[in-house]
DNA sequence: CTGGAGTGTGTTTTT
DNA sequence: CACACTCCAG
């Protein structure tokens, strides 16, 4: 292996701004001042983590290695950019040209840069989950496989099934033993689909989420010049959350890294929580054997949690036996113990959580440090009702995408046409949206526009220059801002004479609009496209269709708000079908950062946070751990790690509660055990709390009326947003 | 062929 | 209990 770099890497260090001894414990210098190499950290929860990466790339920088060189894949977009942010502040250094972001986000902008070698065009798109979705249901429907007499997977099975094929590397046909036996049978039929599939997303123009790795790979892999550039580019590759990497990942970090051989990956094995997507769990176990010379670090101090809080974590994980055992050591002074907290239902707990909150923040805590979690979002359901009716402002990261919405999906549509006049999925969408046009139709339209449409564009079929490969210090993506694609406005009037009668009027609108935002300047500015979009066509559509259509409009403002920083329309779609949640991503104004707001999230989505204060709540059988994981014992011990990671997100308090009785859909009340979990944690270690003496008067016992809740929920400030009557209690 | 009324089904976690 | 899907009347 060529290592050139790898003699003196490690410029002779400048003076540098950060004193790494002081700053950091032995363990964690070790690690942030490993010399080059691969290097496996393994750091146990709230033992610093993120601050050994943090510091590993400021030290990276302060001895001389150019920020360009290094590429750092966090879990989420925002992690990496307070990273970034954090290193900025460290050492006083601009780190634009780094590169940081999640595999997906990192994926989209390489392949991006190389488009033609895959036989894409330069300005793809970015198929969401519901994109995915409707593109293979019409697959599906079109190949007529799925005739209802056999019983036939449906769309969203089918992309389960081949997105854990692909993330995995396992063969479709194994995948499909495992998980749907009974599918096998027609097995044929589904291999069929599969391509399908792929070429229907290729004539879209679109990568789904799993392209975005694969073809990634597959660029790496079968273009060695390609190769060559990024392998010498990045010549320290550091990876985050590693034990949440799948295997698709993990070999992408591989060949990355081959050339100079300097991967860093962190993580812990005891908080990996997504097998289920495929992250591999050997990945972090066999990594000294498919890197030769690892260095091994391990992270031991807990900084987070009081030893009464680690004590419970430790005895919760001890249960599992596939794991690394490793020993937390607690650096901080004795706390509470725990709370066990039994109620008698859901409502109850809710009020439990609610009051406790509101004492601990007369005690001096802002509600801001201070987080319930919980399994699955449908869990939340009364503590939201709870806190909305006594005022108790939260903010909760939700289980629906901003970008998973109907209405943001219409007015996105008009964008993504004309972005990409291809764009089957969006033509649909908006088609049917007209009286009287339904899914045949719609089908019969896009066929014609679809034919219309190739004879325009043959004019635009210049050939393209091969591309040169961009050098180490090459430029951005070499997508030109040139109208590249025909208009889509004349295609729609020369099939004008197709549309039925019932939709003529709209379809004339609709031409008119599409016109208007795709005319320079406007069609650069996602923004305004979206503003003229409202104005035009989707206020009256809105008001016309949604009941709630005031609610959905101000959503679209803040859309094109959030759309004000991108001039290219083409990032504006992708960022935003890889942007989980609109809140979490785009930068809040300081008015709301500031504000004083609970925390409800699932564990999944709190994983790598901490708070002074976190209740864990539903913990039921059943629930926590889920019904789903109990009859294996690998998916039993995943949430059991799910379980440590929600306890190890507390520091000072930590409340773990469950209600003895539930109502459920419909069945009527049904008891409830508690969580196994609970049992495995040894009595003395726990605080046992008695609901009713402990909190006086009696909570409220109430099964709350169904269309009441729908009514509180409308209302309901479930954005957290402050409340326009002013004092929230 | 569309869209409404009526019937059946089935509930994790997310880039 | 909500939603997805089916079936049937315009």
């Amino acid at each position: 292996m060529a290592r050139e770099y790898q003699l003196n890497p490690f410029q002779a260090p400048p003076e540098l701004r950060i004193d790494y001894a002081a700053e950091l414990n032995g363990q964690q210098l070790a690690a942030v001042s490993a010399a080059p190499g691969p290097a496996l950290v393994l750091a146990g929860a709230g033992a610093g983590k993120t601050r050994t990466l943090t510091y590993r790339v400021a030290w990276l920088i302060e001895h001389g290695i150019p920020p360009e060189r290094i590429l750092l894949l966090t879990f989420t977009n925002k992690a990496a950019r307070e990273m970034m942010q954090r290193v900025t502040d460290l050492a006083g250094t601009n780190l634009t040209t780094l590169w940081g972001g999640t595999f997906h986000s990192l994926g989209l902008r390489i392949l991006r840069r190389h488009p033609e070698r895959l036989g894409y065009r330069p300005d793809f798109g970015v198929a969401d989950r519901d994109d995915a979705k409707e593109l293979l249901a019409a697959c599906v429907g079109e190949s007529g496989l799925d005739d209802g007499k056999k019983l036939f997977p449906k769309p969203e099975v089918l992309l389960e099934l081949f997105s854990k094929a692909v993330n995995t590397g396992t063969p479709l046909a194994q995948v499909i033993a495992e998980e749907h036996a009974s599918f096998l049978t027609q097995i044929e039929n589904i291999h069929k689909l599969q391509q399908r599939y792929t070429e229907r997303k290729r004539d879209a123009g679109l990568m789904d989420f799993d392209d975005l790795l694969v073809r990634w790979l597959e660029l790496l892999r079968d273009h060695e010049d390609v190769r060559e550039v990024y392998q010498r580019r990045f010549q320290f590759v550091l990876v985050d959350e590693y034990q949440d990497t799948n295997r698709l990942q993990g070999e992408l970090l591989d060949l990355l890294s081959a050339r100079h051989g300097n991967l860093m990956a962190v993580g812990d094995d005891a908080q990996s929580i997504y097998s289920w997507r495929g992250a591999n769990f050997a990945n972090i176990i066999e990594f000294p054997e498919r890197h030769l010379g690892t260095h091994v670090f391990k992270i031991e101090t807990n900084y987070r949690s009081s030893p009464e809080i680690l004590a419970l974590a430790n005895a919760a994980i001890s249960g599992n036996t596939r794991q690394f055992p490793k020993a937390l050591v607690p650096a901080r002074p004795s706390g509470p113990k725990p709370v066990l907290v039994t109620c008698g239902e859901a409502s109850e707990q809710a009020a439990f959580v609610a009051q406790r909150a509101l004492e601990l923040r007369e005690e001096g805590r802002p509600l801001a440090d201070m987080c319930v979690l919980y399994r699955s979002h449908f869990h939340a359901m009364e503590l939201q009702l709870e806190l909305t009716r006594r005022r108790i402002p939260f903010l909760i990261t939700s289980g629906l995408r901003f970008f998973e919405q109907a209405h943001v999906k219409d007015v996105a549509a008009y964008i993504k046409l004309v972005t990409n006049p291809f764009d089957e999925l969006a033509f649909k969408r908006m088609v049917k949206m007209m009286p009287g046009v339904g899914l045949k139709s719609a089908d019969k339209l896009w066929q014609e526009y679809r034919g219309a449409l190739e004879v325009e564009a043959a004019f635009f079929a210049k050939p393209r220059p091969a591309a040169p490969v961009a050098d180490v210090d090459g430029g951005e993506p070499t997508v030109s801002k040139e109208q590249m694609m025909p208009l889509v406005a004349p295609v729609l009037g020369a099939i004008a004479n197709k549309v039925s009668k019932k939709s003529v009027t709209a379809w004339a609108h609709w031409m008119a609009t599409i016109a208007q935002i795709e005319k320079p300047p406007v069609r650069f500015s996602p923004s305004d496209m979206i503003r003229q979009v409202l104005k035009a066509d989707y206020i009256d559509y809105a008001e016309a269709t949604f009941e709630n259509a005031k609610t959905r409009l101000e959503d679209l403002e803040q859309l094109a708000t959030y759309a004000e920083q991108f001039t290219d329309t083409t990032e504006f779609l992708a960022q935003l079908a890889l942007q989980t949640n609109l809140e979490a991503e785009a930068s809040t104004s300081e008015e709301k950062e500031d504000e004083d707001r609970l925390r409800l999230s699932s564990i999944h989505q709190a994983k790598g946070l901490e708070f002074g204060v976190v209740f864990v709540i539903m913990l039921c059988d059943g629930l926590f751990p889920s019904a789903w994981s109990l009859d294996d014992l690998e998916g039993l011990e995943e949430e059991r790690r799910l379980f440590y990671v929600a306890v190890t997100r507390a520091k000072d308090e930590l409340y773990l509660s469950y209600p003895l009785l539930r109502y459920t859909h419909g069945a009527g009340a049904a008891m409830q055990q508690a969580s196994r979990f609970l049992g495995e944690i040894p009595s003395e270690l726990v605080e046992e709390w008695n609901l009713r003496p402990a909190y006086g008067a009696p909570v409220q016992v109430r099964r709350p009326d169904p269309r009441a809740v729908a009514d509180e929920f409308r209302e309901a400030d479930i954005s957290g947003e402050p409340d326009p009557e002013g004092e929230p209690f």
